[in-house]
DNA sequence: TTATTGGTTCGGTATGTTGTGAACTAAATA
DNA sequence: TATTTAGTTCACAACATACCGAACCAATAA
């Protein structure tokens, strides 16, 4: 593979990577300048490279960098001497893929607890499915636990 | 609790739980919807109820149960000698929750590894997280997989 | 002091989403 | 055959979002 096909293939990667963004609620242009940021071998950009890569406007890319800092998915860095910024993908630390998973399905499970409490009828087709699924989300989330000592332990 | 109560109480989860869906990625109406026939005693509601209940037009009630039926999220039953559909919730079978976790991680997966293979430099520093969040998610699929065994088993 | 650089903020447009009411349809009933 | 019931479809209004260009600002350079 030349470079010049290596750079058009993370262009696309960093296209798709911009739609796995905007599926978890960014806005698409928050998605593409994240894809960019990770994707491609430069892993600082200034501002107007990111303006020049993605051709888009010096507002859009303001209001999608401040954005994206807020949330913690980028920072920047300045260097001595050089007013420009730099910016770059922020490395959330790896397990907070997990975590954010563990948090959701936690709040899953109170939601259904608070329904079962409110039933009349205990055994209903629905209450019977709560317990189920309160019972699949436990398993669960202890094998969650014990991934994340595991990852503990790794390091 | 006197049961007046517990019914106030019962439309408030409604509420919650629309707003869950709605995270989901679900429309409003959808969301309420699904809470409705999850959350309150009756299990079975008509289209005519459901109206009634969440004070909607038919044209929306119309668009959202469509919407739900695709998805299978929702499951209508009609009566012999009765033209009305009774809508109900559908219950997924109880491992669906992890198996979309499943799904997206491995997603995820594949996605860094396309990034990883067309790094110039695989010691950068986007390159050593990719790795290490790959690891991670090894760990953490590894641990879906015997969640899922043993939910199988606890049948 | 003026000009340039590196952005931010403002106002507006284009587009997409949600929901509505009204007209419609198909089946059952009178 | 006419009417009612149970919903569907259509056209549109209201609202939100995503982006852009232009004006602006603050810091540095000339």
């Amino acid at each position: 593979m030349t470079t010049e096909e290596r750079i058009q293939k993370q262009k696309e990667v960093v296209e798709q990577i911009g739609r796995h963004f905007d599926k978890e609620g960014f806005q698409p242009i928050a998605g593409r300048i994240l894809g960019l940021l990770l994707v491609m071998d430069k892993e600082k950009y200034t501002f107007d490279e990111i303006i020049e890569e993605l051709q888009i406007s010096k507002s859009s890319a303001s209001n999608a960098l401040r954005n994206l800092e807020i949330r913690g998915d980028i920072e920047y860095i300045t260097l001595p001497g050089d007013r420009k910024r730099y910016f770059r993908f922020r490395k959330h630390h790896s397990g907070s893929i997990i975590e954010d998973i563990e948090k959701k399905l936690n709040n899953l499970r109170e939601l259904s607890m608070a329904i079962l409490q409110l039933k009349a009828d205990p055994q209903s087709e629905n209450a019977k499915y709560l317990i189920e699924m309160q019972h699949s989300l436990g398993v669960f989330l202890e094998s969650i636990a014990q991934s994340k000592l595991k990852l503990q332990s790794d390091k």
